[in-house]
DNA sequence: TTCCAGGGGTAGA
DNA sequence: TCTACCCATGGA
């Protein structure tokens, strides 16, 4: 089955795409020829399913499933990977008063690729810190193949793991299928306290936190410091904190013409007030290798 | 062998 | 609050 989806204006499909790496980690398959996002998806009925997006038009996107589901469910998912319903206009109005910004508006620059669930990106995030791009695809492709369940038709593709699915075998047998290094419990705690009900992660997104608050409750998470909740305060829609890594400090480092401390970056975006973070982002457009 | 990559946790000051 | 050190993993 097939149905379009309304975009907004100020929405660019391939620019939310390329906003970062994400569609380079499986169950996400980017297909740069066809300009196709596919991704085998797990139902909330169990079922697996292949979901494909590609643009339609200015104004909406073509969404397929492998098989007929609940419409609304899949809009939702679709909602939340492409941010959808978050605002750009102040930041898009805020960036064209900028020389050295104005491309992100006229490239409706601004909103980046999430996965259906903030456990999926909570997961990722953790898998990209202190290690290379190439291990964080490695850890992925592992946690999915040992844990995801499979689609029906070529088992080897398999939807993203559930918590509970996480949650199911031991600290130990996670850690050594998994291979996460030292960001196994991490993952298996997070997965088990939400499995059992004390940790209700998804609501940190639909409850109305404020960002302080919400900063101190992803800072308190197991295995995420301040880059992994910067990271996500930008999938929540809060762009106020820079995600200092490699690339951050490469950046500035050009732009300063010299090695630069942490501090220097952080330092470097502070005139863009609350939008730092996600300024930083679409500061200068990312030519990273293997994305 | 040693270093380190899209850092985080902890102890000690 | 700041610093030093360790942390699994695997590629260079």
């Amino acid at each position: 089955m097939n149905f379009l989806l309304p975009v907004p204006s100020d929405f660019s499909f391939l620019e939310t795409i390329d906003a970062h790496g994400w569609r380079a980690l499986l169950p996400f398959v980017w297909n740069a020829e066809s300009a196709t996002l596919a991704r085998i998806e797990r139902l909330n009925d169990g079922r697996v399913v292949r979901l494909t997006l590609c643009e339609e038009s200015p104004h909406a996107l073509r969404v397929t499933i492998s098989e007929p589901a609940d419409e609304a469910e899949i809009a939702a998912r679709v909602r939340r990977m492409l941010q959808l319903d978050l605002s750009l206009a102040d930041f898009h109005a805020y960036c064209a008063a900028r020389s050295e910004l104005d491309h992100i508006p006229a490239r409706r620059q601004g909103r980046l690729l999430r996965c259906p669930t903030l456990w999926e990106d909570v997961v990722k995030v953790i898998l990209t810190t202190n290690t290379t791009w190439t291990q964080t695809k490695a850890m992925n492709a592992r946690l999915i193949a040992h844990f995801g369940t499979s689609y029906p038709t070529e088992p080897d593709q398999r939807a993203f793991p559930t918590p509970q699915q996480i949650a199911a075998v031991s600290p130990e047998v996670f850690a050594e299928k998994a291979k996460l290094g030292y960001r196994a419990p991490a993952v298996h705690h997070l997965a088990t306290t939400i499995t059992q009900g004390e940790f209700d992660l998804e609501g940190l997104q639909t409850a109305e936190w404020d960002s302080p608050t919400l900063w101190k409750r992803l800072l308190a998470l197991r295995g995420v410091g301040p880059y992994a909740a910067s990271c996500l305060m930008l999938y929540l829609g809060r762009g106020e904190r820079v995600n200092v890594d490699s690339w951050a400090r490469t950046l500035v480092g050009k732009e300063l013409g010299r090695p630069v401390t942490d501090a220097e970056v952080h330092a470097f975006f502070e005139p863009y007030g609350t939008w730092r973070g996600l300024v930083y982002t679409f500061y200068a457009w990312r030519a990273s290798p293997d994305e």
